[in-house]
RNA sequence: GGGCACAUAGCUCAGUGGUAGAGCGUCUCGUUGACAUCGAGAAGGCCAGAGGUUCGAUACCUCUUGUGCCCACCA
């Protein structure tokens, strides 16, 4: 009778085991690439997307971490000097909302009460919090990242690389002020940028108002005080008769006032009547059509969505509530023409906030994405070093050389096609928690730079910056930017940055911009997209739904390793994935499997002193040797999900159903070679499939691992990778 | 308005120029020595529709329909 391995004999416990299992990881010390064997030598790397310090993770970063630490895991058994670099992100206005909803709920405070310092005092306890939750969560994922190199967005190192950053493209004129119209966020009292709107559709009442001569159409009466201009499309024949430049007196809200025509082609003479007034201080479009033509707007709306004294009797009065009143007004007048009730629109609403989204003229920190420069440095396809060229230029020529490239391809395209219709991007915030503008004002003077001025009398700029300013430039910022650090040089460019697809604008794109532009590179050489989890009816997991399924959760029922496949196997990059707790209990059924083979194929005698004599035993080595490169070749191409699957077939299909089942007989049967050949060969396919199986399931096939002896045994997660070449 | 995807077994999805695969589910049978967190087997698909290219199309092209997403936004 075989004898008996104790430790086998009990159903696999994920539970008791993976805590340990990943301090001995922690322990040995083999995160930090620095720490690795000599045989380890090409640098490969990863800069994990650092999750908000707003909560806790979800299983889209669930997924995120999986995937990485395939990644990272696989490329560390091949050899290279790996390195997953953790971190967090301060995410400014998401996480300060998030305590501003906390202030407000159950404070009944305000940070205005409360005061600029005594305020981030909160918000930094608050991100602590979420930090240290975050951190235990990724390790309960298994992640092999090295947190000796941990980093914040917030943190002193990065706040340093902030500033360098702003100075040098304050320097270089990219970064300017600007009094433009922005996206006012009347809830969230802040500035916001275009990709922070979210389009809601509303049915709103669309009026038709006679305008001296002209019948003009608004859904926004209450914007049209100061209305002076009416526009028309240049070859409209309805209203040939007027010049452009005409002027008109005409009665209106507030009395008689002088109008004037102007024509201009951007007007669609099909919409509505064809002819509109305009706003330009509230309205981009109007905006742009005032400057255009070099006319003046004025403020009608302050910075609360309240009416300014321009309204007259309607002055203070919200932009709401005096709509409906100033459309009694006009009617009174016999000035209202006709109204439709079924209009549709799309309303610009903040991401955070879901406040409407009012457009204001105000003076803003940009960044110009078309303005000419002179790169001082560059190693990017198609741009040379010292050539002018722009920042629009850069992020486009990353991509379409090829030095960086996005899958699943598709993605090209819509990158390409955002920055088509890029504009500035608006990077201060009126908000507190976040890096602080590194411009000081005294009188008419102004000064940027990393270190405060000397002297008395200078302020500092009040505002942030977009949390995305930081965040852009993490793959370097995290490495000792701006210093020439050793690791820099080893791992920028990084290998690949993975993360989900609805980034790929705020985040993705903004660090080709950096990187471009302080280094003169691309950040990353692939950037891999992963889809959205879902539940298993393909919704969104939300709150409100209360269909979320947390990753702790199924990590404590399941173990982090069925949790991990769970969210690889049936996940093709950028498509989303639909989770069901069926499907991470389907995966610990087969982490029982492993270990069960495990069982087997070690009581069964086999060990590294057998040795493989017959022919057909050859064959089932060359089977897995087989299976071994079809499994890199997927890794390689990203396929994780196709790697994982095939894996799994092999084991429980072929491994488990048919080979073991071939062998019983073998084994106790009564020839002696047959008998010690099956037992190396089994035990070649059980060493193997661990390794293959390791980056997919770490904590499992570790503990198996650690189980078998072996001469010249080391941890599994830096044993050799089986396949050599694809 | 512009763009990008997707449509394959009840469900979730792979897939390839040579008339289809997996997992889960369903049904039948089996099994006290690795594992019931199991095994063997079965049923189940005009591969959305139409046309074209081809000796041959689920796969390539065009159109149609349906679904999802992204961008822009017209007062």
């Amino acid at each position: 009778m075989p004898e008996k391995t104790g430790k086998f004999n009990f159903p696999y416990d994920p539970k008791k085991v993976e805590h340990e299992i990943y301090t001995r990881w922690e322990k040995s010390g083999f995160f930090n690439p620095d720490n690795l064997p000599q045989r380890h030598t090409e640098p490969y790397s990863i800069v994990l997307p650092p999750p908000n310090v707003t909560g806790t993770l979800h299983m889209g970063h669930a997924a995120m971490l999986a995937i990485e630490d395939i990644l990272i895991r696989f490329e560390r058994m091949r050899g290279k000097r790996t390195l997953w670099l953790p971190g967090t992100d301060h995410a400014a206005i998401a996480t300060q909302s998030k305590v501003e909803e906390i202030l407000s709920k159950k404070e009944k405070t305000t940070r205005h009460a409360l005061g600029r310092e005594a305020f981030l005092k909160r918000v930094n306890e608050f991100a602590q919090e979420s930090h240290d939750t975050i951190v235990s969560q990724v390790k309960k994922m298994g992640s092999s990242v090295d947190w000796s190199r941990e980093a914040y967005t917030l943190d002193e190192a990065r706040h340093h690389a902030v500033y360098v950053a702003f100075k040098k493209m304050y320097d270089a004129g990219l970064i300017s002020q600007g009094k433009r119209i922005v996206n006012w966020d009347p809830k969230g009292q802040t500035v916001i940028s275009d990709d922070e709107i979210i389009y809601m559709e509303e049915k709103a009442k669309f009026y038709y108002f006679t305008y001296g001569p002209f019948t003009i159409g608004t859904a926004r009466p209450e914007t049209k005080f100061a209305d002076k201009y009416v526009v028309i499309h240049p070859d409209d024949v309805r209203y040939a008769e007027y010049e452009h430049g005409q002027t008109l007196e005409v009665e209106w809200i507030n009395g008689p006032i002088t109008a004037t025509v102007i024509k201009d082609a951007s007007v669609n003479p099909e919409f509505g009547t064809g002819a509109m007034t305009i706003t330009p201080w509230h309205s981009a479009v109007d905006f742009e059509m005032a400057e255009r033509h070099g006319l003046k707007g004025e403020r009608i709306i302050d910075t609360y969505g309240k009416l300014l004294p321009i309204a007259g009797e309607f002055t203070g009065m919200k932009i709401k509530d005096a709509r409906e009143k100033i459309v009694e007004k006009l009617a009174a007048k016999g000035l209202l023409v006709k109204a439709d009730e079924n209009y549709v629109h799309n309303v610009a609403t903040a991401e955070r906030t879901g406040a409407v989204i009012e457009p204001q003229v105000m003076k803003q920190w940009f960044v110009a994405v078309t303005k000419e420069f002179t790169i001082p440095y560059s190693e990017i396809p198609g741009i040379l070093s010292g050539s002018r060229t722009t920042l629009k230029d850069i992020m486009r020529k990353a991509v379409e050389s090829g030095a960086t490239r996005i899958m699943p391809e598709r993605f090209e395209k819509v990158y390409f096609h955002w920055i088509d219709n890029l504009r500035d991007w608006c990077i201060s915030r009126q908000i507190w928690f976040g890096h602080r503008i590194p411009v000081w004002y005294r009188g008419n003077e102004i000064y940027c730079d990393v270190i405060p001025p000397e002297g008395e009398g200078w302020e500092q700029d009040p505002d942030t910056l977009d949390t995305w300013f930081s965040s852009g430039l993490w793959t370097f910022s995290t490495l000792g930017w701006p210093e020439h650090t050793k690791d820099l040089v080893a791992y920028h460019p990084t290998a690949v940055l993975e993360t989900g697809y609805d980034i790929l604008f705020f985040w993705v794109a903004r660090m080709v911009l950096m990187s471009g532009f302080h280094l003169g590179t691309v950040p990353f050489k692939n950037v891999y997209l992963h889809g959205l989890v879902r539940d298993e009816k393909g919704r969104k997991m939300s709150k409100s739904l209360g269909n979320i399924i947390d990753p702790v959760d199924m990590i404590e029922k399941y173990g982090a390793d069925a949790t991990r496949l769970s969210l690889i196997i049936g996940a093709a990059p950028g498509n989303d994935t639909k989770l069901s707790e069926e499907r991470v209990r389907g995966y610990k059924h087969f982490a029982n499997k492993i270990w069960n083979i495990a069982r087997f194929v070690l009581e069964n005698g086999a060990s590294a002193d057998n040795v493989i004599t017959q022919e057909e035993d050859k064959k089932l080595i060359e089977e897995f040797d087989a299976v071994a490169r079809r499994t890199t070749a997927h890794i390689e191409a990203f396929r994780l999900d196709l790697a994982a699957d095939a894996l799994y077939h092999f084991v429980w299909h072929r491994f488990a159903d048919i080979l073991i089942e071939e062998s019983k007989p073998i084994l106790r049967g009564d020839d002696a070679n047959a008998k010690h050949s099956r037992r190396a060969a089994l035990f070649a396919l059980l060493v193997g499939s661990l390794k293959l199986l390791h980056p997919f399931m770490p904590f499992i096939t570790e503990e198996i691992y650690a189980g078998i002896s072996l001469p010249d045994k080391k941890l599994l997660m830096i044993e050799e990778w089986p396949a050599k070449q694809t």
